[in-house]
RNA sequence: GCCCCGAUAGCUCAGUGGUAGAGCACUUCCUUGGUAAGGAAGAGGUCUCGAGUUCGAACCUCGAUCGGGGCUCCA
């Protein structure tokens, strides 16, 4: 009798009984919390098979966390069950940094409701319940599960599964259907659930760092026809300082938060007067938005593009022509009527700009025809989805389209995508990947296929030719053809999409654009569209984030101060600062009679980038001393040097 | 748009069915001080708006507006 089989670990063959389990073939690595056994992630209590690849999966590990925080999310669900007998389960699937889980109860959870819950896992966590993996058949599990009406659907669902909302595959795998019990130490199961898993070997590993954030509404399956779910959200890791960790990563990012920022450094607010998603600029959010919008509109003039203008209103025919109206309608401002004409304020730019293109006959030898304007547009979107700077419903696109032969495209994408990041690198965000956008199945796209994979095609290569990682985004395209976009990580990881390069065979037909070729011919050009910052609001919160409202100099609202160490010193640093005015920096003498160094606090706290001090000393020699953000000095600076100095990191664009 | 939460001084926030509070910021005065808060005095609020309940509402109810967290959406 053979009692022996022989598997592989991590590729070496060893050689155990049989009935051994991976929790076993791992017991010398108490990191591993769950195997993956013939490329299937599978719990530590698998037994395995003759000839089984097996592969110890740590809990520290991309895998690992995400089992870690669906037993997590089971260890919650347990106890929201114990509080609240009446909550039936939605699904609870790990997220990035964490997890959730949906229920359905009869009021929302209250953040004493979250407390207590945390606090019964606790309890959870230190009986170290196994978790116990059972296979069931349809019936069995629909029969176990009757009082789970969600989960049943889910049962109904499993074949198609893949297709089912996010998270639902978390539940209920393609293959056979499996039930977890929680089991107690004296046996007795704490709690079941339908779920595919695999699962922690015990509830104990949860406890080493967890957290519940909060609680919000979500519709089941994803779907706003459905009900409404209270889904509460929560955050696992393997050690209490990885957890602190991840805290202290959401404590910098809410102190980055452009719209706290907006409001310390005085540059925008959003008056209730005016309405929900319309900013107003201060002076020194306004200092920022010019420079920004200088130097873009330098580089593009730079870039062969020609500056154009266009109004903010339009009669509704124009985007019947391109198509937007039909589609967008519900995320226009509606209509005004006057003159027996409906007026629309502009959701877009490109039909305006195809009005220019047409307004004369064009010729091969004006491709590519770059028109560039800040437009501004104005999109109705919903109540719920406005936020800070970064979901507006007034906006300023630094808009672009090239009108180009179709041999030009490809060239002219690559050309873009060049500018793009170029322009990107010069405000100092340095690490992006682009995303490929390409039709989907839905019914909005328009344009034959041939022409859709043409397009995407000429995207695809030129984002390739640069080198950067690209992600494919099906679906996820404009109605009128495939884009490309740059998305931006920032200072803190955080990836926002920026630049946007789309290829658009549809507009140039629907508008009749044509110029002459070479033959004599007429052709239709092929329109490029093209938005650098996408938008200017957005860019200027994403920014401030990246920043963290220390803005490098040549962007600073107010680049020096002045901070005299008495009155006496006045004079010497009004003089200093009258040449630095003359070379264009903006500069303020504080002569205020606050004490030297709550000058220095609030001007730091202001995150100017150059405090010049100067008192007995630096006035006796003709000099300034420096103060910087981060509170080092170089003293005794003269001050044709210190002008020199400053000017040269302003012009130079740096970071100080 | 949907669910939940919120709105008190410029900002951050206490507060309670019966006279409106703090810190910072602001103004004035004293202080002339070398690297993140010197001292004193003062001014500042229709408690978001509208209706209702009440002898009385900033507080309780309803609605609107704006904001926050999610969901859905994002040309």
């Amino acid at each position: 009798m053979s009692a022996q089989l022989t598997v592989h670990r991590s590729g070496e063959p060893v050689v155990v009984a049989v009935g051994t389990t991976a929790a076993e073939l791992f017991a010398d690595d108490r990191d591993v919390v769950v195997a993956r056994v013939n490329g299937e992630l599978r719990d530590l209590s698998r037994v395995l098979a003759e000839g089984d690849e097996v592969e110890g999966v740590l809990i520290s590990s991309e895998d690992g966390l995400a089992v870690l925080r669906h037993s997590t999310a089971h260890v919650m669900a347990q106890a929201v069950q114990q509080h609240f007998p009446e909550a039936r389960l939605g699904i609870g699937p790990p997220i990035r940094d964490g997890f959730y889980f949906d229920f359905d109860v009869e009021r929302p959870f209250t953040p004493e409701d979250l407390k207590t819950v945390e606090k019964t896992m606790q309890r959870i966590v230190k009986e170290a319940q196994r978790f116990e993996r059972r296979v069931v058949t349809d019936d069995e599990a629909r029969a176990e599960m009757a009082d789970e009406p969600y989960k049943l659907e889910l049962i109904g669902l499993k074949s198609s599964a893949g297709d089912a909302a996010d998270g639902a595959d978390a539940e209920v795998g393609a293959g056979e259907l499996t039930i977890y019990d929680n089991v107690r130490r004296d046996g007795t199961v704490a709690f079941k659930d339908l779920c595919r898993g695999p699962h922690l070997p015990t509830t104990r590993l949860s406890g080493n760092g967890y957290s519940l954030l909060r609680s919000a509404a979500a519709y089941w399956r994803g779907s706003e026809k459905n009900p409404q779910l209270q889904r509460i959200y929560g955050t696992a890791w393997p050690t209490k300082d990885e957890l602190k960790a991840y805290q202290e990563r959401v404590a910098e990012a809410e102190r980055r938060d452009h719209r706290r920022l907006g409001t310390e450094l005085d540059l925008f607010s959003f008056p209730d007067e005016i309405g929900s998603g319309l900013v107003v600029f201060h002076p020194k959010g306004g200092v920022v938005k010019r420079e920004m919008e200088d130097y873009v509109r330098r580089r593009h003039i730079e870039e062969g593009f020609d500056y154009v203008g266009t109004p903010h209103i339009s009669k509704g025919g124009l985007f019947e022509t391109s198509g937007h109206l039909p589609y967008y309608e519900d995320t226009m401002f509606p209509a005004m009527e006057l003159e027996n004409s409906k007026y629309y304020l502009k959701a877009m730019n490109c039909p305006m700009h195809n009005l220019i293109f047409r307004s004369r006959g064009r010729s091969y030898r004006e491709l590519p025809l770059r028109f560039f304007e800040f437009g501004s547009v104005y999109r109705y979107e919903k109540s719920g989805v406005v936020h800070g700077l970064t979901r507006v419903r007034g906006l300023t696109q630094d808009d672009s389209h090239s009108y180009v032969t179709t041999e030009q495209a490809p060239a002219e994408i690559r050309h873009l995508l060049d500018f793009v990041l170029g322009l990107l690198r010069d405000f100092g965000l340095d690490d992006y990947y682009l995303e490929l956008s390409t039709r989907g199945d839905s019914e909005k796209f328009i344009g034959s296929d041939e022409e859709w994979a043409q397009a995407t095609a000429v995207l695809e290569e030129a984002a390739l030719g640069t080198g950067l990682e690209l992600r494919p985004d099906p679906g996820g395209a404009a109605f009128y053809g495939p884009k490309i976009s740059v998305q931006a990580r920032d200072a803190i990881g955080r990836t926002w999409q920026m630049s946007t390069i789309q290829y658009d065979f549809n507009q140039p037909a629907r508008f009749g654009l044509e110029y002459t070729s070479a033959d004599g011919s007429k052709q239709q050009p092929v329109m490029i569209h093209s938005a650098k910052f996408g938008s200017i609001e957005r860019f200027f919160g994403v920014l401030t984030e990246h920043y963290a409202g220390a803005f490098p100099p040549w962007l600073a609202p107010i680049q020096v101060v002045g901070i005299p160490v008495a009155d006496a010193h006045v004079d010497h640093l009004q003089a200093v600062a009258a040449k630095l005015k003359a070379r264009g920096i903006r500069v303020e003498v504080d002569a205020a009679d606050d004490r030297m160094p709550k000058k220095i606090r609030t001007w730091t706290k202001q995150k100017v980038p150059f405090l010049l001090i100067a008192g007995e000393e630096d006035a006796a020699h003709g000099a300034v001393s420096f103060r910087l953000r981060d509170g080092s000095q170089d003293n005794g600076i003269p001050v044709d040097e210190a002008v020199e100095r400053i000017v040269d990191a302003v012009q130079r664009r740096v970071q100080v």
